[in-house]
DNA sequence: CTAGAACCTCAACTAATGTTGAGGTCAATC
DNA sequence: GATTGACCTCAACATTAGTTGAGGTTCTAG
């Protein structure tokens, strides 16, 4: 196997089964600024080999539960004309890891309410702190309002 | 304050304002069996107060990240005829908070992989357990699956 | 008894995240 | 150099969770 092979760029077909992620998907992604492409004299795009990366990292973010807005965000602060090193990416994983660590702690807080509440099987708005996110909740775990209100 | 009010049905605009949902996603409710109402004669809707209730479990089972269709399900284990009890109450918030459980560590094992790939700043498909979640973290938190992927 | 607030239904629209299909083109192989 | 699988665009549709508006009715307070 040639290392050249290395460098070729990848179809859609390729990048479509090796990232795992169908071809109208990554039109999608393109329309939407997430990902680009070259395209051949004969209008068929070509990926860099790092857009694979780029599209595990797309689907990482949804795993966490980021809409494509925000990931194209995170995304945009990639360098433009280069490709991203290692440091790059992990700049954007530390900050996903933020976000993460914020949602984890919001829904233990929910959890540990909800505990509350299956002793007294309240969930009543006035006396269950689960009802109102401005609440308890709102105040020690703002973050759990970035994945669930709407902006 | 007469005590009869306190058995008094509420208007839709009154379960609006106290838990805090639109009339118009009541309505929703109502047409996806989520919720039901009485009739006065003039045809307007009057919810029983354990209403209140039911709305809120809705709302705060959606913050867990729950959709609609799980939702009505747990409803649909409530009692039918009579009021739900506490204990009625309870066994729900006892499902959600394994739902929870799961969601968590889930989330928290997605956390440590994401520190493992911090340092390498890898997030490419073969090496990174980030990106296949019928990997490490499909095996140890299935759960996962369950919020993130279609059904 | 009447004005105005609150309510009713139904249809259309929104936004996110894609999928599906029609109709046509490209490119790699025999 | 033709075939065939892979690709192209564009439009329409799907799903979830509602919102908005039009056009009409009911309820309540004065």
């Amino acid at each position: 196997m040639p290392p050249v092979e290395t460098h070729r760029p990848l179809t859609i077909g390729e990048l479509s089964e090796r990232s795992g992620v169908s071809a109208s998907a990554l039109h999608f992604y393109e329309r939407n600024g997430l990902i680009e492409a070259e395209r051949t004299a004969g209008n068929q795009r070509r990926y860099r080999r790092d857009t694979l990366r780029r599209v595990a990292f797309i689907k990482t973010s949804q795993r966490v539960g980021l809409p494509l807005k925000d990931i194209r965000e995170a995304l945009e602060s990639l360098p433009d004309g280069r490709t991203p090193t290692k440091r790059d990416w992990s700049r954007l994983s530390l900050r996903w890891r933020k976000e993460l660590d914020e949602r984890i702690a919001a829904l233990q807080h929910l959890r540990n309410d909800l505990d509350g509440c299956i002793g007294c099987g309240c969930l009543s708005l006035k006396s269950c702190t689960l009802q109102n996110p401005s609440d308890e909740l709102g105040a020690s775990g703002a973050g759990a309002q970035r994945w669930t209100l709407p902006e």
